[in-house]
DNA sequence: TTGTTCGCCTAA
DNA sequence: TGAGTTAGGCGAACAA
């Protein structure tokens, strides 16, 4: 019987059989099956050339090396390009992937190792050159692993398949616990059938290890694909495997019932895996990991999605759902939690049944599994990596397949030099504290990677004195501003450059998609691929700057923005010879003003000027744009601090860096921040210090609502788990000189989960002692009173700044009167 | 009161 | 969260 059609990979490995090595890929099928695909006759290797640079008359003797048990045959050699110029390069077949490690060590005493740290499973994707979606055609095989169907392949029976939206199948999941004995208290689960949009809901009670068994009955009965809820990775998915261990104890089958979340069957061979296994793990990555399934947290993904103010369950779901009254109803008090079970346990479940169901709607509401999908299919990965995996991991898809491809040799990571200290970024230019009027926006397109295009940078193209590569003397070589020099394109293309051609070929054809798209799911898809590549595209170059990556070098990254920072500079500087004011410029955009003298429209003037200002600096690979027209721009005299009135291409005001844009600042001040920009910009200063004045005295008299005055950060820290106690200097200097940590204190004294990373919001409540005491924001038990002064000073401090321009300080601010008006004459 | 250090968060 | 980068503002704590 064979099985043929569309699938989506969410997550793969590799097992061992025998004298061969086999990849299991799970996926979804585009008619809602489960498939496991099992792709045969992939053989592991790794490669390996001599070391330092070639000397063709030397001899080099491989044979011996067959010696080796775990080495079955040599291949080559064929001649590939490294750092240090072309080399023969050997590929040795080895009998296990888990052997590499080892070899690796072994081989790297006399010779320089290549491709021998590339994850086996990557191989289906780099030599197939396949992404997330692809169609398959197999002959159905047997198995023991909980899917639908199980399809036996070779890569032949594996084609390309274009990006569809896999029906996955989520399960969210949460539980209540017992303060006092860390015991698991009930649970709760909704199941989506992403295909159809459909729920089930499923609630669970009882003693705790049925409780754990339900659950994970219920994972492998509906087939889970993906597996989320609120802050799983710091709560719930810990507690499972800490519970489920202790009550196991030694007892392997009650393990497996309990805690036997993976796609695979209940053996006890299963479990003993590091990775991909029947029990989630999480070990030193930093996403839990298990097999058959992709684990996404949905406190993690709203957090990179919408910067919330504070990342509670509650408040995000406030944010996405503010017209939603089952928000506001059902309080349960977590830190009563012992008691709140006790005497109402229906309430409760009827809770955490809401706190299952939420991540789903929230997920839904951010995209974020069709996003990470679109990342998945432009990288060329599968779901898991595209979600849970390191940008690295995503430019490694691109970049070996293609060095594959052209014979390009991949080094080790960590075999580069070490970068040492920082390279020189972007140039920020000084502003001007005051209003300007009419200043246009222009902006480099895409400038990193355009660099990166235009001057051929890539690792493949640097001249390296000590290589023995070198370019002849009619080659226009490309020479940065620091000296490092690259080949010329036209007698070697770098793989950086083609890559990023490819993807802005690629982007563009999704913005046409865009345009001419029917209707809103083909919209949908457009607008997540072409938001996808971008953000692949402005990896690049941090990756390829970073101080490890396997293809970087410090010239690299340093060029980039020492290319920049010409580019940049020499057009400021022909603007100020020209006469034209450039009030401010940070790394890729320039504010400069309008001639306006005399002129009838100056807004139709602005819009003339900035793009004919644009276009005459342009050049091939530094195109410079019109972005915005501003009527006013407003800057208090620091750096990435501004704001300004969009009059064009719409109508809006643009604010960059104000508290009103940091999620560590309180409500009141940024909701009268923005009102004061609003006066500030139409020029009238009067109003804003009325409001300015206003606000510090509401302050101060304690007449604030204390829900706007909540401020909060996020606070680090490790548990400690020979000691049970949560360890916050691993991470801080000093740990009780921090705000956020003495509020984290706090709430782990009421019992209530802290988790590493998550933002804690809190209340001065006393700034005249020091440190300054503090109350950490709790929604079931609020804060009554606040240091009304500490808040009348920040406020005067925040919004002296911007009244500063017109003589204001914080301090009469404060006082509510000019004391300097005396000299001002 | 002032300068320094640490750490958060943002702009790009 | 063992890996994209640097530039920069600013608040709190603390030492001097």
């Amino acid at each position: 019987m064979r099985w043929s059609g569309d699938v989506g990979i969410i997550t793969g490995r590799y097992v061992s059989q025998d004298d061969s090595t086999v990849i299991q890929l799970w996926a979804r099928a585009r008619n809602g099956e489960s498939i496991l695909m099992r792709i045969h006759g992939i053989e592991p290797w790794v490669e390996i050339t001599p070391l330092g640079r070639w000397d063709p008359s030397k001899s080099v003797e491989i044979d011996s090396l067959l010696e080796k048990e775990e080495i079955i045959r040599i291949e080559g050699p064929e001649t590939k390009l490294t750092d240090l110029g072309e080399k023969p390069v050997w590929r040795i077949f080895v009998s296990q992937p888990f052997v590499v490690p080892r070899l690796r060590q072994d081989l790297g005493m006399k010779w320089t190792v290549l491709s021998g740290d590339i994850p086996f499973v990557n191989r289906f994707f780099l030599d197939g050159d396949l992404a997330m979606h692809v169609s398959i055609d197999g002959e159905i095989g047997v198995g023991d692993e909980p899917v639908d169907s199980i399809v036996d392949l070779t890569m032949d029976d594996v084609q390309h398949c274009e990006p569809f939206p896999v029906p996955f199948t989520v399960f969210s999941f949460d539980l209540e616990t017992s303060i006092a004995h860390d015991t698991i208290l009930c649970g709760a689960a909704v199941i989506e059938d992403m295909g159809s949009g459909e729920r089930t809901r499923h609630t669970f009670t009882g003693p705790e290890d049925v409780i754990l068994r339900e659950l994970t009955d219920l994972v492998r009965a509906c087939d889970a694909d993906i597996i989320t809820g609120y802050n799983i990775d710091n709560f719930d998915l810990p507690r499972i495997t800490d519970r489920a261990n202790l009550i196991a104890g030694r007892n392997k089958s009650a393990r497996m019932s309990l805690m036997g979340w993976g796609r695979v069957a209940l053996k006890e061979s299963e479990g003993k895996r590091n990775r991909d296994s029947l029990y989630p793990k999480r070990g030193t990555a930093r996403a839990w990991n298990l097999a058959g399934r992709c684990v996404m947290d949905t406190w993690w993904q709203a957090r990179q999605v919408l910067r919330p103010q504070r990342e509670t369950l509650k408040f995000v779901s406030r944010l996405l759902f503010p017209d939603d009254e089952d928000m506001q109803k059902m309080d349960v008090d977590a830190s009563k939690m012992d008691e709140e079970w006790a005497t109402r346990p229906d309430v409760v479940l009827e809770y955490c049944l809401r706190d299952a169901e939420l991540p789903l709607d929230i997920m839904k509401k951010i995209q974020a599994f069709r996003r990470k999908e679109a990342v998945a299919a432009v990288a060329k990965v599968s779901l898991d990596t595209s979600a849970n995996g390191s940008t690295s991991q995503l430019i490694d898809s691109l970049v070996i397949r293609h060095a594959d491809r052209v014979g390009i040799a991949v080094p080790l990571t960590g075999s580069a030099d070490r970068k040492e200290g920082q390279i020189t970024g972007g140039y920020v230019h000084d502003v001007e504290a005051g209003l300007h009027p009419w200043i246009a926006i222009l902006d480099f397109k895409s400038m990193y990677p355009s660099i990166m295009i235009g001057k051929n940078i890539c690792f493949t193209t640097r001249i390296d004195p000590g290589s023995t590569e070198q370019p002849d003397e009619e080659e226009e070589i490309h020479e940065s501003p620091t000296g490092a020099k690259f080949r010329n394109q036209s007698v070697r293309k770098g793989m950086v450059p083609h890559l990023l051609e490819g993807l802005m070929a690629q982007r563009d054809e999704h913005k046409a998609g865009l345009k001419n798209a029917k209707d809103d799911a083909l919209k949908s898809f457009h607008d997540q691929m072409q938001y996808a590549v971008k953000i692949l595209m402005n990896s690049f170059y941090g990756v390829f700057a970073s101080g490890f990556y396997r293809f970087t070098h410090r010239d690299l990254g340093s060029s980039i923005t020492a290319w920049a920072r010409h580019n940049i500079k020499t057009i400021i500087n022909k603007l100020d010879q020209e006469g034209h004011k450039v009030v401010y410029s940070d790394t890729d955009s320039i504010f400069v003003k309008t001639p306006v003298e005399g002129v009838k429209d100056p807004k139709e003037a602005m819009i003339e000027f900035g793009h004919s200002t644009a276009e005459r600096f342009s050049e091939d690979s530094a195109e410079l744009e019109f972005e915005k027209g501003l009527s006013v721009f407003f800057s208090h005299g620091a750096k990435k601090r501004y704001v300004g009135q969009v009059v064009w291409p719409s109508e809006e005001m643009l604010v960059r860096g104000y508290e009103t844009q940091r999620t560590d600042s309180f409500q009141f001040l940024t909701d009268g921040m923005k009102e004061m920009f609003r006066h500030v910009l139409s020029d009238d200063s009067e109003t804003a210090v009325q409001l300015a004045i206003e606000m510090i005295a509401e302050a101060k008299a304690g007449k604030v609502p204390i829900r706007k005055l909540i401020m909060s950060k996020s606070c680090k820290g490790k548990f400690d788990k020979t000691r049970n106690v949560w360890d916050f200097s691993k991470d801080y200097a000093n740990p009780d000189s921090m705000v956020q940590v003495r509020a984290a204190r706090k709430l782990i004294e009421k019992g209530l989960p802290f988790t590493p990373g998550m933002k804690i919001g809190f209340i001065v409540t006393n700034a005249r002692n020091r440190p300054m005491e503090i109350e950490p924001w709790l929604e079931e038990d609020p804060v009554s009173d606040y240091d009304g002064q500490y808040y009348a000073d920040r406020l005067a401090t925040a919004l002296g700044r911007l009244t500063e321009a017109f003589d204001w300080t914080g301090k009469e601010l404060l006082s509510g009167n000019r004391q300097t008006s005396l000299f001002s004459f």
